[in-house]
DNA sequence: TGCATTCTTGCACTTTGTGTAGTTTCATGA
DNA sequence: TCATGAAACTACACAAAGTGCAAGAATGCA
């Protein structure tokens, strides 16, 4: 058995509390929905909450870790003579493969558009994402560094990055606003990510 | 008179809690420092911290409104002519201009340092400044579409301001992490910059 | 079964932030 | 100069987030 029961219940409980989040959050917003409410719903003590999560944002924003580190491993998994673009190419086709493939999967998909709406629209939640993508860009310029030795230096690594994610999420914020449909809004930040691009393209 | 005395001893209180906060702040630490022991040091009541400021991270955030405005007013500003990336530089020169005469009109210039240290290390102030920051993004893309009618719609704008604020802010940070002296800093600051907009240059 | 580990719970406590009502201070007009 | 209203400050009660600790319940293992 590669998960203990234990392991697994704790784990049962984890998904158990922050879907009930999530639909609490959906139905009554974010603000107006306590922790105690939540916790209740879920049938636990409100300290199991905090056992689980550091805080009531945090319990939104669970497997964001492990995603980044995908992303992280196909830069450090640079190939041989792989341009700077065609990297930054390959890692932004992980993120949209990964994130469609995340819809599919979820056992509710009517929670992944409200967690959608969630982030985009609470100024709480969109702090602590615009927060996360900040510090994954920090990662990710520093294992461009180490990857790109001789053509990249810390300053120089963090502006690409900066520009390349700053322009996607510009894009795809835009996009969102208009209510753009779905398939716009891939191309939406599409063109965000190739316009930063451009610049790197054209030395 | 142009200010009434009730008006100026309550830009003063407010002043007084500000610099006070800033100052604990950098004595014992964000965290570490209560709105009560700011309001206990500035002498009033803990209700007129709140009074002053809706949260304790505002304390912190207190003019950002209004030189938010002044860059927006350099957009809006577009003389005849003026080209895209030609006008961002001149926002850009704009911003710096004013940071450093910020820097120099500033009563304790000590304070200035004390709370860059706290905006670019404490969490909680990161991800304030940074959804700020995406909301000025947001403010300037809007003036640009309207100013450049014919060039710009609302992704293509979003996503050039993402592009150049990302850039910008990726350097600013990285530069910061090394430690590189204030002139370093602009420089770099300045790297970013001309990367992000080398993309509109060559279309 | 017995024992140690780990998760959960309850409880007391601090801190942030809100609502409200009362008090002081200031501006203004007779 | 004095009365009056508005604005700022204060005091107090309260809700919610989050922490620390000790006790209880469930699990893993011998």
């Amino acid at each position: 058995m590669d998960e203990s029961r234990r392991e697994r219940k704790k784990r049962q409980t984890r998904r158990l509390i922050a879907e009930t989040a999530i639909r609490l959050f959906g139905e009554r917003g974010y603000e107006q929905t306590t922790v105690a409410e939540i916790a209740a719903a879920a049938d636990v003590a409100t300290k199991t909450f905090f056992n689980h999560f550091p805080s009531k944002e945090d319990v939104l924003f669970t497997g964001t870790r492990e995603r980044n580190a995908v992303l992280l491993a196909v830069i450090a998994g640079r190939r041989p003579g792989e341009s700077l673009p065609d990297l930054l190419t390959r890692m932004y086709e992980k993120l949209l493969a990964d994130y469609r493939a995340e819809g599919v999967e979820a056992e509710d998909p009517e929670l992944m558009k409200t967690y959608t709406r969630l982030v985009m629209t609470v100024p709480a939640l969109r702090a602590k994402a615009l927060y996360m993508s900040f510090e994954l860009q920090k990662e990710i310029a520093e294992t461009l560094v180490k990857v790109y030795p001789d053509e990249l230096d810390p300053v120089g690594a963090a502006a690409v990055v900066g520009s390349v994610i700053g322009a996607v999420q510009g894009a795809a914020l835009a996009s969102m606003d208009l209510g753009e449909p779905e398939e716009r809004f891939w191309a939406s930040m599409r063109r965000g990510f190739d316009l930063a691009l451009r610049s790197l393209r054209t030395p």
